[in-house]
DNA sequence: GTGGCAGAATTGTCGGACTGTCAGATTATC
DNA sequence: GATAATCTGACAGTCCGACAATTCTGCCAC
């Protein structure tokens, strides 16, 4: 049966404070870029000590809604960007122990669709940045590191060039649970380095011709390629080990 | 050209604190269900005030990784939930002014490979929870909050029922960005409510029966309506106004 | 206008303090 | 003996006051 009560949940000072400035911020009331009052001039306006304030501030600081520039002592209503947000849907997903399937079914919805439309809206710059970010996998791909970081930053300028950035957002976070698996598929397997050099060219020409679909279809090959490359680097590391 | 020099960031002590007790926690040192150390026993270890202490907190706690039980005194390690870490994504996109075609492209990506996955993987429960969510849309179609949460539901129910976590949260933030739209669409369109609950009733059968492609297609043409009603309602606004 | 400078303002950090509440032990009550 | 009331120590939330280091600002000279 229904509780008779609900719990009585008295927020905090300093939650309360977070709110309200946040509602105030997503409101427009405060605008990106605008300096926000000094702590003290806060705790005025709030009523409360100015160790509280410093508590809300520190919430709104990790959204991404309040922010300093390098050296600023003031602080600003800032926007939040996409990696500010996406760490921390990669950090969650990475103690929930999501398995690589997970990961690559999520991959295999969002990357292609993110080239699709990339196809469609890339700038002249996109297009470019992908291109230097490809030769630059090209030329360091024997650096492991260096070619991971490559691969990554490739999903990212796709998914910069789709011009959506629900899809951005949404891709961001995968980045990061990508590079643990990726760097031992590419340490272990040779001629993983030429299929995805191959691929990311086939992806960047279909881009740029605004081939839609094509874009698409590779980008799915480029995914379906990941799975066997993990598979077969699984495989080698049972035998070896 | 790359600066020569980087700005070194001296970081304050409340963040390389909570720096050092995220390591900690995502190197599993400190493991989901532990209490962690009072604060002032916190203090004395890092060696600072427990103010600086209690600044370290704030972040940690809403990147969900500390939170405290229901009028629990000590703190706690928690695994972030979807819903905790996506409300920070959504509300991102909606300070960035996502556009409601960004909004539908990423559905388009997420929700039919969900669809998917869920025919292929749900659990009785799972199914079962989705029936009476549809059953519930139905039920109190008539009030649009109430319809509009329903579909959010459904939509949070298919991701759940995916057994794909990644999925999952990523499709957790697309909900709050839906639900305005939606509101206004049910709102302003008689037939968005029979069309939503036919659409649903399709989808379900084919997540009954495991069929995945089935399940994908229907819930294709379930998003592909949303467009649709929008466009709709968008050109009736403009109409009576 | 540019550059430099003194003083005001602001943040980061500290120590200490008070209150309300929670958990566990102790005692009283049936 | 089981349950209820009470006591006690610990701890979170909030406050106050303070100080050093840095940034900001207005002013002056050039």
């Amino acid at each position: 049966m229904a509780d008779l009560f609900v719990p009585l949940n008295d927020h905090p000072a300093y939650r309360q404070i977070a709110n309200a400035i946040e509602h105030r911020i997503v409101a427009r009331s405060l605008r990106a870029g605008e300096t926000l009052p000094s702590e003290m001039d806060l705790a005025r306006q709030f009523g409360v000590n100015r160790s509280t304030i410093r508590e809300a501030i520190r919430e709104l600081e990790v959204h991404g809604l309040l922010g300093r520039g390098r050296g600023e002592k003031r602080l600003r209503v800032t926007r939040p960007e996409p990696r500010n947000v996406s760490s921390g849907v990669s950090r969650a997903l990475a103690l929930h122990d999501v398995t690589f399937s997970e990961l690559w079914e999520a991959m295999m919805a969002i990357e292609p669709a993110a080239a699709h439309h990339a196809a469609l809206r890339r700038t002249a710059a996109q297009l470019q940045a992908l291109a230097r970010v490809s030769a630059r996998f090209k030329r360091e791909s024997s650096d492991t590191a260096a070619a991971v970081s490559a691969v990554v930053d490739f999903f990212t300028g796709v998914a910069a060039a789709s011009g959506n950035r629900v899809l951005a957002m949404s891709q961001a976070p995968l980045n990061l649970l990508l590079a643990p698996a990726l760097t031992r598929m590419i340490d272990r397997l040779p001629q993983a380095r030429t299929r995805i050099q191959d691929a990311q060219a086939k992806i960047i020409a279909a881009i740029k011709l605004r081939r839609a679909e094509q874009a698409r279809i590779w980008m799915e090959k480029h995914i379906r390629d990941f799975k066997r490359g993990y598979e077969l680097e699984a495989l080698k590391t049972k035998r070896a080990g």
